[in-house]
DNA sequence: CTGCATCCGCCTCGATACTG
DNA sequence: CAGTATCGAGGCGGATGCAG
């Protein structure tokens, strides 16, 4: 019988420190990042944190579900996972926060780009992104599509919603890599270079492709509009 | 001469990731919380962080220096202390995020309290727990006097702002110790029983104290107003 | 006295092997 | 597939030393 052992604390009468308390050691916010976008099994995990060894992520796992972060998933069905919890999905804002700070700590230093990447992240990045103080008036949907994966972002009447999967009729369509995408959020790739160089290609309403980068923030609001949308890739 | 240590890193190419790279390791966001509040020298910092250890803290301001977050204040003043960078205060609201998870935890789970406390943790704690949909019509100050540490909430159109330091005519004061306050916070103290207990103190404006209570979401918009703000501490 | 650096014991982490 | 067992390496915590 292996004794329960007394969990590591700061042992401080502080919001922040209890919430460290819980998913402040390593890896557990990567865990949660993953559970953001649905349920994952303990494969899918293992696969999506390269590194983290196997007795780690049981051992954070059984943590998490003992603290209410996260539960098993119907523990009848085979296809048994996990998923997060109400208490867990509050976890989500503050996870876009820690995204926002690390999209502008890689702005403005540079960093050896990470050797793993997932488009699955680049959700994130935009949600993150987003600045709902910049919802264009008109309502419409840009969609995105980062290496195999597709999702799309629902705006109007100051509303935002990034909703995974393709959209029904999106005004504008942009296509691109993982890595391409995640250089421009880190503003270490200029979207305008991406468009002539290839890297990134926009089909649609020409017009929208202005209040898309305004709302990510790619494009200050006193940028001269127009023009930009009629670029294409340059001729080979 | 030592080598220069790659420091370990998640190594993906995500936002969050890059985030936990610099600021996601052990006491690393403590040591900000500490300075949200203004410039700390290093012996506040080791007195704020009881068990972080001499060596710790040191490399953790050195790592943080060389991410931009914080910088060293004036390095010709002898008060020589760290402050936050622009791109460290950016880290404020995913700490208040966090801070609100640590909240909601501690609201839904049995845990040891802390055994450090300090009054300045409760201002965090209050700035988490505001809730700006909720800001009453009216423009009123709420002072609070928590052990030794005094702030202050101004609202009024539609804004909070939480400062440090007294009000200049507060429409309400609350008195009380650090702890009571963070198990009020951690909904394990109910309001009502501490002022009748008289661990809670107020003084001002009566109607005050429901929309007070009603900002920092320790009260829901349908409980009735009135006769709460009458009671005092139970006579011996 | 402050602001660290050094040393040491321990615990966590990371990788691999193994099991139901 | 979903973990458990094991073990070396390194990060952490505490005590102490030392320079400005």
């Amino acid at each position: 019988m292996t004794m329960a052992r007394e969990r590591r604390s700061y042992d401080q009468q502080c919001a922040l420190a209890y919430a460290l308390d819980v998913v402040g050691e390593r890896w557990t916010l990567l865990i949660i990042r993953e559970l953001l976008h649905g349920p994952r099994r303990y494969r899918d995990l293992l696969e999506a944190l390269p590194g983290i060894g196997t007795n780690l992520l049981a051992a954070r796992l059984v943590s998490l579900v003992d603290a209410g972060v996260l539960a098993p998933t119907e523990p009848r069905r085979r296809t048994g996972g996990y998923t997060l919890t109400e208490l867990g999905r509050s976890l989500h804002e503050p996870i876009l926060g820690l995204s926002r700070f690390g999209l502008a700590y890689t702005s403005t230093h540079e960093v050896r780009p990470g050797v793993t990447v997932r488009a699955s992240w680049a959700v994130l990045a935009v949600e993150a992104m987003v600045d709902s103080e910049r919802v264009p008036d008109v309502g419409e949907t840009y969609q995105f599509q980062v290496d195999t994966e597709t999702f799309h972002v629902e705006v109007g009447a100051g509303q935002v919603q990034v909703r995974p999967g393709p959209a029904v009729d999106p005004t504008l369509t942009v296509r691109t890599d993982a890595s391409s995408f995640f250089r421009l959020g880190m503003r270490q790739l200029d979207p305008i270079e991406a468009l002539v160089s290839g890297a990134v290609a926009v089909e649609g309403v020409p017009a929208a492709v202005t209040r898309c980068l305004r709302l990510i923030g790619l494009m200050s609001d006193t940028a001269a509009p127009g023009r930009l949308a009629v670029l294409g890739p340059a001729p080979a």
